[in-house]
DNA sequence: ATGAAAGCGCTAACAT
DNA sequence: ATGTTAGCGCTTTCAT
């Protein structure tokens, strides 16, 4: 059977279709008599009408839809981000369209316009990469935009992130308290602020703690991956030069690969090694040792996201705010006391 | 600035917008000259023009949107399949709306009405139980609907699954050829389609290999989780009657709660006992022990069902068609000889 | 408090 | 080959 439309609900209740759409929304449902909405409603019940959105999109030029572009919904750090937006953008009445973009810049800007072309109220960006332009340009558009989990040098672009900067002290306050003094850093891909940032707050706690006299505290990994930790610690590794105990990892993938050069070389963590990772990724509690890692609050973060987004988009004179919310160390057992 | 319209594109080729829109459209392409339309796609292109998806929806009664259900985008096995969709879906032109379920039928409910008012062109659910008739209902609606993961027992509507019963069967043999005589199943539950399946394989399987003299060798899981794992298979340790050497788990969670209960007991897998998992779950090469498992190309079982449901919607005189993707026994080292 | 009418942007049947 | 016209289903301004 057809779906029944505002014609049939009106026609049902006796009424003309624009009596019909002023019952049936909220804001309009004052200005109708209460006997007629009565009649309204039960013919809307009794005819299972639930509207076509596309026709009052088109309409209203308000979708009560908002894209959501990831990079890659396979990487474990995504799918709590995005459900934690989806579950408060269905509980404020807006649908979620999601778009993996692999951070190419033909496919973001692809999907961009898809979403536009759907007529999205805004947009949740969780792959926006450094210096690619593309979220400071949507900016500039007057699209609505909130960034997670990474953001973008311009205060006027409205972000959510864990805090890194505290996440890399909890992880030297650890060490430094099990008595290491010797801890290198894998830095991740520094076109992502969380890499940028993790990086930063390392090298600057190393000072507060008085450890920073060696230069060579800081090795760079060009992915976030377990193949470069493990390639990236086989060199630390192989260079006599640097020597530590300690390891806080860029993230749990590259501190798996940590573990990975670790056993090839005969060394154990954290009898030998003791290793930090970073997100507190799904399943790190049954890796192999267990693995000590500052959890970020992902689910949160999804959230947190959407809720900005639609006070934005419900209040647009509100101005840009940006969240940080905060990280914790979970401590497991791939951190030791120095021997 | 205003997004152009097809008004705006019609008046800078000076052309009528019938004209425009015939000669933006594949299908009616061939009715406008050349000359005509290389104006009109020119025009397009300086105005960035890329139409209203919303208007051509309502127009067209097609909106080239697809509904994707899930219970919950944070249980591991669903990602890969939802990335799988898009990526086909994508390519094909069509955009992807998610919900989560958390496999309330409220939710559910909600959800396809909202895909509905938004006039999907179909459906793809992941989160289907067997008997709580939604995926009956909607075919009987004369929805597109083509279920992954999970099938109904109904012929009339598509599903992309896995080859359960081939992954238990390749499970048994592995354990055979290991010398393993007495095994036992903790069974997922039964109110979906691979929960039934694999109990039923592995009660054939365990007839075939002349290994069925006991009644007691499936034990019920509740849901599959780790804590029901635990629970279950320390029920069955506590039991005297029943005693095994390996265990072909539900999924892996069970499997890691199977390692729980062991460790408690203090037993040791693959030592004392073997286990299979299924699923091959991200980052279970990297459990201790590294988990034996039936990998589920999850990837593509989302690409498959894609597929279907285009090729559906395209041609709707294809019939249903059902699809069983093969899987693949992953050796790892929670199996072993037995002792 | 309700009805009439216009129009959002687009496509498709019809006319030329 | 192109223009004219109507209308998808809805909201909103204006009139009563």
């Amino acid at each position: 059977m057809r779906r029944a439309t505002l014609k049939d609900v009106a026609a049902r209740a006796g009424v003309h279709v624009a009596t019909a759409s002023r019952a049936l929304n909220e804001t309009s449902r004052h200005l109708v008599n209460s006997a007629t909405l009565d009649r309204v409603l039960r013919a809307a019940a009794d005819l299972g009408y639930s509207g076509n959105l596309s026709a009052r999109t088109l309409r209203t030029a308000r979708s009560m839809a908002i894209g959501m572009l990831l990079p890659d919904l396979t990487n474990p750090i995504f799918p709590p981000i995005v459900r934690g937006a989806e579950d408060i953008l269905r509980e404020r009445g807006y649908s979620t369209w999601i778009a993996n973009t692999d951070d190419d810049p033909k496919i973001t800007a692809a999907s961009i316009d898809a979403f536009l072309a759907r007529g999205v109220d805004g947009f949740i960006s969780a792959g926006s990469r450094l210096h690619d332009g593309t979220a400071e340009q949507m900016a500039a558009q007057g699209h609505a935009l909130v960034l997670v989990n990474r953001a973008v040098d311009r205060a006027d672009i409205p972000s959510v992130t864990a805090d890194d900067d505290h996440g890399v002290r909890l992880a030297l306050s650890h060490f430094v308290e099990l008595g290491h003094r010797k801890i290198v850093h894998l830095a991740g891909p520094q076109d992502l602020s969380t890499g940028v940032h993790r990086k930063r707050a390392f090298v600057q706690g190393l000072a507060d703690h008085g450890l920073d006299r060696e230069p060579e505290r800081v090795a760079q990994c060009e992915a976030w991956s377990q193949r470069e930790g493990h390639r990236v610690l086989s060199g630390l590794l192989r260079d006599e030069k640097i020597d530590f105990t300690a390891i806080v990892a860029g993230n749990d993938l590259i501190a798996l690969g940590c573990y990975d050069a670790l056993r090839e070389r005969g060394l154990t963590c954290p009898h030998d090694v003791s290793i930090i990772g970073f997100n507190d990724t799904p399943f790190m509690d049954h890796v192999a040792p267990p693995m000590t890692t500052i959890r970020i609050p992902q689910y949160d973060l999804g959230r947190e996201a959407a809720k900005l987004l639609v006070d934005l988009l419900e209040d647009p004179t509100g101005g840009p705010r940006s969240i940080v919310l905060p990280v914790e160390l979970v401590i497991r057992r791939s951190t030791a006391p120095l021997r």
